[in-house]
DNA sequence: AGGATCGTCTGTGCATCACCAACTATTTAT
DNA sequence: ATAAATAGTTGGTGATGCACAGACGATCCT
């Protein structure tokens, strides 16, 4: 009996949840195992796993201000300012101010910040076969496509809070 | 472009892969939204996420050493030892000679640790709904059983590498 | 005009973490 | 028995990541 309410069911009234099976902490150790493989396969590309995490964001929902981005990737706005920076400098994003609040600087992917995603991803095949090596490739697009959904729900959850503010956080 | 001749079989007569999925970024970004809303949470319980990994990881695949461990970990022994001076002086885990190398410590969880690690998992419930509240409950479960199996090839990889004698690390 | 907001820049302080060096206890090889 | 290698421990150092604060210009809102 559960009726999907709202995209955040904070009710929780789950009675009994069988075995708590968290993902936090092995979220937490197959990222670190990733990230370190990463850094070393992205240096050539003048790249380190944090733009990757943000052009991966930008290429799933571009369009977005600073400020959006910075609630997204949960970092403080001062910082997002220097990782922009980068990929700005390298020519793989592009700030321009919004036409409707000119204070704002959306930001998106450019076609070379698209293709040298591209290119990293193909790149970083190696380094994931290493750490998901217990994985088929089935089960690898099936994880893919979780972590891709949770990371989208949570940046419209996040631009929503933003545009409707109902949010008490 | 780019001819796949992976190791894998990806002969599938998909023209393109659309672009190579990889889920570094994805595993990035959702891990450290997981960790942030964690420390919070673990605080009142004495942990840190970082202790939760370890503790994930005990309890997943006892009684190794703090060696072995720091391959799985992907940490500095030297840390390690911090780590578990941690968790051994709240009597999570305990430290015993090795009957059969007397220089080697066997790290295993210990019954407060287990109930420890349960408890919380539980106070975790709300931050994984946060940050996954795009996935149902099943697919929760899908994820955490693809993410287990994967931190679990690691740890088979690591001891395997160790007993089998590396060549070339 | 006044106040709030977005982005930018600078700096400061704290925590993390890899690395080095030295030491003990123990095993293994000669 | 002696020497060398290994597991763990301790302490220190330096680079890095990151939150936070302060100040500024530009822009929006009222």
């Amino acid at each position: 009996m559960f009726l999907r309410v709202g995209r955040l069911g904070h009710m929780s009234a789950q009675p009994l949840d069988t075995s708590e099976h968290r993902s936090g902490a092995l979220l937490d150790h197959l990222a670190r195992r990733m990230r370190l493989r990463s850094e070393s396969v992205l240096a050539p590309l003048g790249l380190r796993p944090r733009h990757l995490v943000a052009l991966t964001v930008l290429r799933a929902g571009g369009g977005t201000g600073q400020q959006a981005l910075a609630t997204i990737l949960e970092m403080d706005s001062t910082n997002i300012v220097g990782l922009l920076n980068d990929l700005e400098a390298k020519q793989l994003i592009e700030r321009r101010r919004s036409p409707e609040d000119r204070r704002r600087h959306v930001v998106e992917l450019t076609e070379d910040g698209a293709k040298r995603l591209s290119e990293a991803e193909c790149a970083l095949a190696g380094a994931e076969d290493e750490v998901l090596g217990a994985l088929g490739p089935d089960e690898r697009e099936t994880l893919y496509e979780l972590l891709s959904r949770a990371s989208a729900g949570t940046a419209v959850n996040c631009t929503e809070t933003i545009c409707a503010g109902d949010d008490s956080l």
